[in-house]
DNA sequence: GACAAAATCGCGTGTTCACGCGATGCTGCA
DNA sequence: TGCAGCATCGCGTGAACACGCGATTTTGTC
């Protein structure tokens, strides 16, 4: 987990919340982070873009206010290191233009940045490749913390994030249907999965290949299905062994 | 996202370090939140549970050096709404371990507490039903937030640990084999996969049965397998679609 | 233009499957 | 004491499958 200790400027100096607009030094060495902020919301973009020009070691190369925008400098050939990504965008929206970004440039890595956390949009977004989520409102501190802690491989999002992100991947919320398969279906039905016939399952199990040939009737009717391949399809994909 | 707010004795006193065994309180109300502490190291123990102890909200009901003991205690009946579980355990190991008291008390939170930060422990103590993943050395204020956002419903660990969880799940460390299927190849196994015969997968893609036999027989010969079931089940579980 | 890889089509044969229609025991439960 | 659910066994039939051994055409590449 030690991360691998790449371009960063050392720890964040306490610069403390910078003014509106004041002398910021102009300095972007060629070593900064280059983050681009696609937001809609003006002010929020505005805001997040010179807290990033005010801080050392990274700067916001594009401040732009849709995916197209973005994409379009993307194409240019302009590769940033990291992406914050709003959801609620207009035209592409912020979870199509996660993947159409990672497309592009899959060296890049997008953050979410938005207020919505539900489900859904938890999942989809870190499906279609983001490196992170984080919510609205964050601090000054969050901010760059999370672009920081990004380049050095790791995702930032808070706990409760992290939950539903563990909640999705570990099906502990789907509820599992089990079709009321019995355990001698349920047997059968994992050989079948293994790729067995008929005849083999009746050796393995001691009994007659008939017997087996019932219990798999049995299964497919249960499973609503009418070939084996419907059934290991349907067994395999929602976990019924 | 909105934390659902329960038993939480609001922000934790900057209380600071607390001395070696001196005057704490020792008032342990009903609604304090119980966390018992399981690892082997008997100074790191010692100190987790007089930390615990000491913070107001919570209190450490059991500092175990072994998953037995723990276990023990949960069969005679006591349910604690935290585990601290480290993973180097003698005996039942911690992995194990996790499993065990979440089958015994579903609703009791485990928190990994180890030094250990590998994906195959990660993964496979987050499918065992973890609800976190503190890594050592962790600051005190670390150990106590972690207590309170695991109730609170959230699964702390750091941002390193999140970025694995995240690989580990949309499968973007996994190789993916691929095993050289053509795209006509993919679309045949495709249709097998949902459950369609030869016949039918024919006429969907307007050619001849025969044309779609040997496509699935190319299918097979790639995948090593030798029957319907072993195809289907190879392409589902590699996601091979 | 040669060559390889892929996609297409064909036949025959033995095996396995899906399903129709039975049947007998055993177990738990009302 | 039923009676339902489960597991077991049996036979027959037509369809689908797995595989052996061909073939031609299309496509892409050097």
């Amino acid at each position: 987990m030690t991360p691998p200790a790449p371009p960063d400027a050392g720890p964040a100096p306490l610069s403390g919340l910078e003014g509106a607009g004041a002398a910021r030094p102009e300095v972007q060495t060629e070593g900064d982070i280059d983050v681009w902020v696609v937001e809609d919301n003006a002010h929020m973009r505005e805001t997040v873009a010179e807290l990033l020009d005010g801080r050392p070691g990274m700067r916001c190369g594009l401040a732009a206010g849709s995916c197209e925008e973005a994409l379009d400098r993307l194409e240019g050939g302009d590769v940033p290191d990291v992406v914050f990504m709003d959801l609620g965008l207009p035209g592409i929206g912020g979870l199509d233009g996660i993947g159409r970004v990672k497309s592009v440039s899959p060296s890049t890595h997008v953050v979410v940045f938005t207020v919505h956390d539900d489900d859904d949009r938890v999942f989809e977004a870190l499906c279609a490749g983001a490196s992170g989520y984080l919510l609205k409102p964050a601090a000054a501190d969050e901010i760059t913390g999370a672009v920081r802690t990004t380049v050095r491989g790791g995702a930032p999002m808070n706990a409760f994030v992290a939950r539903r992100v563990l909640d999705l991947f570990t099906d502990r919320a789907r509820p599992k249907a089990d079709y009321g398969l019995t355990a001698r279906e349920r047997e059968v039905l994992h050989h079948l999965v293994d790729g067995r016939t008929q005849g083999e399952i009746a050796e393995v199990l001691f009994i007659s290949p008939h017997t087996v040939d019932t219990h798999v009737r049995n299964v497919y009717a249960k499973l609503h299905v009418r070939s084996r391949g419907g059934a290991v399809a349907k067994a395999v994909r929602e976990r019924l062994l």
